[in-house]
Parts: structure tokens; C-alpha cells; sequence
DNA sequence: ATGTCTCTGTTCCAGAGA
């Protein structure tokens, strides 16, 4: 089985490229996130078209999370139990789903952006719900795996230059606690290949040439329980959908298993 | 240089978010 995790930045922006790599890289299971679309323009038909059954959970200009599966699509939960709100409103940033046996979450972790705003506040709120869901959910007999776009770089090593990241979000104390609160409920972070350079980043900015300068950041995560990570066999960032005009700032992060 | 991209509404550009 292959597991896939996909940042797109707008599904309709991206569809094109979306289905030309789902056609290339057949993941079983594809989580998306920022899909920035309402669930009824999301669009389905062309997907169904490729063999893949989707649940979508979105509103408005931002954020939004979907699974596409082609191995089954069960159980789809929308949203965490006491899920935290933003400005009163509850966000689309989680879908929970079980596909082939597996049980997946695809995620969009807020973002926070900056260190003591009403939004990193929110961020470690929201991630505590993660967790509680995460502790609601693990069965050790059952493959489970949390997916998405974290918005949290796990080491020093997980972005380009560290000595930049003083006072900002995604590499502080309390964001990296909440990912070890996870590996502390039984998940591990499947790390994957890179396929140029020495490190897996899977996002890059848009501005200031960051990708062929390969100032980028590991932000986007698989964390699973032991049955899928007994079961792995390759892992790695698809850097290729992250080239040219068009693409996402993100790259895809596959994870293949002998499940 | 916050130097790009995407969306929405106040629309044929500006502001917001990332």
C-alpha cells in the first residue's frame, strides 16, 4: 500500500498537477490539505474518473483537508471531538478516514504565526486536540497514521538554516513538545528519503528562488503507530512536483508498506 | 525588498494569509 500526504495550495489551482501525479505515482490513500474550496466546488468528478473515492471537508478562501482513497473510504470523520475555534469559528483541518484497513487522518495544523499571537495559541490548542484524538483512537492492533502539514519542523536540522528561525514559529519548545507528546502515545515520524540534497525538506517559500536554493523545511508529516511502521518499506519527498510554473509550495510525502 | 502565489470582495486592483 502506498500512503501519500500532499500539501496543494488551492485544489483547484493545483487540480491539473494533482491528477497528472496521481497518475504517475498511484498512492492508495492521498491526504490533501489547503484546499481553499467549499465541499461542493470541490472537484470530485475528475478524480472519481481516476479510480479514487473522495471525502472533502472544506469552506471558504482557506485551509481545508480531503482524502482521496482507491482501497475503500470509510468511517470519514470530520474534525476533531472539541475541536478548537479561531475567531468563534471551528476550521476544516482535519478528516479522518479508514481505507484498506488503514486508519488515516489528513491534517493542517494552524499555522501560529508568530510566537505569542492569538494564532500560536490556537496552534497548541489545536494540537492538543490532536492528541486527544490520537489517545481516542490508537489501537495497536490497527494500522493508524496522521498525516499533513504540521507547520512544525521537528529538529534543527529539519529547516535550512537554523540561526533564521529565532522568535518564529514552527521550530519552538512547546510546538516540538507537541509532536513528543505524540511519539509519547505510540507514533513515530516516518522519516523520509530525499531525493537531492541531504535533507527531506517538503516545503519551500515561493519567494526568494527558495527552491533552487533548497531553503526549504520538513514540515509536512506522516506519524504512525508501530503496525505501519513495521510495515514500511520506502519513504520519501516527491521533490519533482515541486519544480516549474504551477506547482505547489509544498511536495508530496509518500510512504509505501507492505500492508 | 515580504522579491510569490492564491483567494475574495471593496474587482479589472488591494488586502490577507501563508
Amino acid at each position: 500500500m502506498r500512503l501519500a500526504t500532499w500539501n496543494v495550495n488551492s485544489i483547484t489551482a493545483r487540480l491539473p498537477r494533482v491528477l497528472a501525479w496521481l497518475e504517475a505515482a498511484r498512492p492508495d490513500v492521498l491526504c490533501l490539505q489547503e484546499l481553499k474550496c467549499d465541499d461542493e466546488a470541490f472537484p470530485r468528478e475528475a478524480i472519481e474518473e481516476l479510480g479514487y473515492d473522495v471525502a472533502s471537508h472544506g469552506a471558504g478562501r482557506w485551509n481545508g483537508v480531503a482524502v482521496l482513497s482507491r482501497v475503500g473510504l470509510d468511517d470519514v470523520t470530520r474534525g476533531f471531538v472539541d475541536e478548537p475555534a479561531y475567531d468563534d469559528a471551528v476550521q476544516p483541518r482535519a478528516l479522518g478516514a479508514t481505507c484498506g484497513g488503514v486508519r488515516v487522518w489528513s491534517v493542517y495544523v494552524p499555522n501560529g504565526r508568530e510566537p505569542g499571537h492569538a494564532h500560536y495559541d490556537y496552534k497548541l490548542r489545536w494540537l492538543d486536540a490532536l492528541h486527544s484524538t490520537v489517545l481516542a483512537e490508537d489501537d495497536p492492533a490497527r494500522p493508524f497514521a496522521v498525516l499533513g502539514d504540521f507547520n512544525i519542523a521537528p529538529t534543527d536540522d529539519d529547516v535550512w538554516d537554523i540561526a533564521l528561525f529565532a522568535d518564529s514559529t514552527h521550530v519552538t519548545a512547546p510546538e516540538r513538545a507537541a509532536l513528543a507528546v505524540l511519539r509519547d502515545a505510540g507514533l513515530s515520524d516516518v522519516y523520509p528519503r530525499a531525493l537531492k540534497y541531504d535533507r527531506p525538506y517538503t516545503y519551500w517559500d515561493y519567494r526568494q528562488l527558495a527552491f533552487p536554493k533548497n531553503r526549504g523545511m520538513r514540515i509536512d508529516l506522516v506519524y504512525a503507530n508501530k503496525a505501519v511502521t513495521d510495515a514500511v518499506t520506502d519513504s520519501y519527498v516527491d521533490r519533482e512536483a515541486r519544480k516549474g510554473k504551477g506547482a505547489s509550495d509544498h511536495a508530496p510525502v509518500v510512504v509505501d508498506l507492505t500492508l
